[in-house]
DNA sequence: TAATTATTGCGATTATGTTGCAATAGTACA
DNA sequence: TGTACTATTGCAACATAATCGCAATAATTA
């Protein structure tokens, strides 16, 4: 499956690189302007995650949100930070700040995901 | 709004305590034996957690479970801990592992949401 | 026992996210 | 440049989780 380059990836990838945080799928559409499939930006959105440009979120509001995969420190996962949701402005950054912990033992780890909810510094 | 006793509230209390896990609506109310209405025992819950008795983990699936509030050590707010999700079995658990962060100046924070994917110890 | 009102069941509704299918449009190659 | 291949898109339908309004029921108190 080789991908191809369309305005509407660009697109996505742009407003998501411009607002610097985590959007959800909607949030993208607002945003970008032209008129985009719903399905069709999930789909990108998946797309993305699955080649690892982006990192899905899901929030303690059951909504998936997707962010630009930069990584904290070389060798952290990307997803291995604590993301933080402000209920007032209703965004989701990532923050600096490593999740950290051992597993029991015999447990096998997939997936990290760590939010945390309150009212940001912009919003405060 | 003084709450009362009723046979419905004692039943899904019931099931959360002998499973020992944090449980979906849906899972709670195939466990429950008897017939009751999907939005009642999501009202059940929703109270439950209002009143301190349960808490809620919105886990990477999207999906809301709740668990009884068993305080990993007095000082900590109950929902202070790990929750690890088996993909296998489906189901939650609450770790005794604590989450540990200091928040960027100027973060307000409200709750705390951290949920780790994978296979528990009874799946591997 | 009667009055008050919390609780319940039912149906409808909202919202998020996915999928099937046909149409469109990148990409590679002659 | 033109053509074939197939990734991508739009649309509609679908699936599921969760909530809400309203009328009926039932727990509590006096």
């Amino acid at each position: 499956m080789k991908r191809r380059n369309t305005a509407t990836k660009e697109a996505v990838l742009s407003v998501l690189h411009s607002s610097g945080k985590a959007m959800s799928q909607g949030a993208i559409e607002k945003k970008i302007g032209v008129d985009i499939n719903r399905a069709t930006i999930y789909r990108v959105l998946n797309r993305y995650c699955e080649d690892g440009v982006l990192h899905r979120i899901v929030a303690d509001n059951g909504k998936q949100y997707f962010a630009l995969c930069v990584r904290c420190d070389e060798n952290d996962k990307p997803q291995n930070h604590f993301h933080f949701r402000c209920s007032t402005c209703e965004t989701i950054e990532c923050l600096p700040i490593p999740v950290n912990f051992s597993l029991p033992q015999n447990y096998k780890l997939e997936t990290v995901n760590c939010v945390l909810t309150g009212t940001c510094k912009d919003c405060v």
